[in-house]
DNA sequence: AAAGAAACCGGCAAGAGTGCCTGTTTTGCC
DNA sequence: GGCAAAACAGGCACTCTTGCCGGTTTCTTT
């Protein structure tokens, strides 16, 4: 059941690159040395930014030539629309990995919490740095924005479609997860971008406070499921 | 004393070229295209975002010539920290401007609700748009990083010694006070840059729940005062 | 095995950006 | 009026990146 659940988020969110697995040694090769250069991309992603995403240093940083990077991705857009997808599916993967470990065997009542903590850590990933990158870029690339816009609305109702089949029992108070979910998402991206300045100490007082608030929202919503 | 408390905020953020109002013409020409080009570059910065911020395009935007440019700012890295600078004090000018209309003669109790309101405003302006530019870029720009994060710290040390230096009737809840301004900026800004997946609709609810839950904290520290 | 396709290689021209440098104009001081 | 300094103009050389293209190697198919 867990399983499926992971499958299903995973299959709706899978890359085009990844979508079948040929049998032809070729193609095969093909794909893994697309995979390579969008490793390396999102590599070049987060250690230089959304402007250090060059063809140039990619293909560099894989051992590939120039004409090979080409041949797959004949235009740094087209690269940067793979980076997309891969970063979108990696995300989602690495929070499933974690959180299914975590959340085994755990009460109803801890499971915001747990899964509140998980989704502090997936945000403190490499991948989620990249996504960063990506997010503010595209307010200001048109053509980037085209691309990433619409994978973050499919997460989203990947992610929000999910939440509502997995817990039919709390079908009166989807709307109350819903906003704890965007809740949760939204403080802890602004908590990860302002750790800088404020430190670890100042952050983990906001990370408790905004569980208290997850908690406060849950206890409420339990109690008044039927009045909502 | 509402307007000392605005000039020592300015004035403890007020950028190195604004400092002194020269007497002479030719340096307060000077001064004049300096800010010219660094208002140019904010721009840049919001239309095409840090990569786009070149000095070619910025002293083309202003009309001044390449060497001009190079005369004020002898490197692209000089350029950037005059923006940081400036950034960060329109920032707070802009905040205060507003901040102080709309507090007039409040009540205590309204006052969390009304500078939330206010920050909420002050996140959605050209200024704050460029500061995320500018935070992001820090992340993977280490000389960037290195004007960037003690300007922030200053803006940060400045907002709370003035928070503090404002209400001493609150002295035992300060620390409930530095929480909350955390969670304000630190939610604020993640709900800025998710609002082009959420929509402008959970959008409200979250910020409504922060409102919330600023509420709750303030109503508690009323309470309990004199336990902390 | 031979033709065709797919993967891969590396060079070319064009464009943009940077830092530096030499002049030219405008202003300030005596 | 004249000299020094500051503000401004624009050229030069260099680097980096992009997109494209002709050629080569490595499968795949028949």
């Amino acid at each position: 059941m867990a399983t499926t659940m992971q499958q299903r988020m995973l299959e709706a969110m899978l890359p085009a690159d990844l979508a079948a697995e040929p049998e032809r040694w070729q193609q095969r090769k093909s794909v893994r040395t697309r995979i390579r250069l969008v490793e390396a991309a999102i590599d070049c992603l987060v250690e230089e930014g959304y402007a250090g995403l060059s063809t140039q240093k990619v293909a560099e940083r894989t051992g590939a030539s120039r004409g090979a990077m080409h041949h797959h991705f004949a235009t740094r857009m087209d690269l940067a629309a793979a980076v997309v997808e891969h970063v979108f599916y990696r995300r989602m993967r690495g929070f499933l990995d974690d959180y299914l470990g975590s959340v085994a065997g755990a009460r109803d009542e801890a499971l915001f919490e747990i899964s509140t903590e998980a989704y502090w850590r997936s945000v403190q990933t490499r991948d989620y740095a990249a996504y960063v990158e990506l997010a503010v870029a595209a307010r200001s690339d048109g053509d980037l924005e085209r691309v990433f816009l619409p994978a973050a609305r499919r997460f989203d109702a990947v992610w929000i479609g999910e939440m509502i089949e997995s817990f039919p029992q709390w079908q009166a108070r989807w709307e109350t997860m819903k906003l704890v979910n965007d809740f949760v998402v939204t403080a802890h991206m602004g908590l990860l971008l302002n750790l800088p300045v404020i430190g670890e100490r100042r952050a983990a007082l906001v990370r408790r406070l905004v569980a208290r608030t997850v908690a406060m929202l849950h206890a409420e919503a339990a109690a008044g499921a039927f009045e909502v």
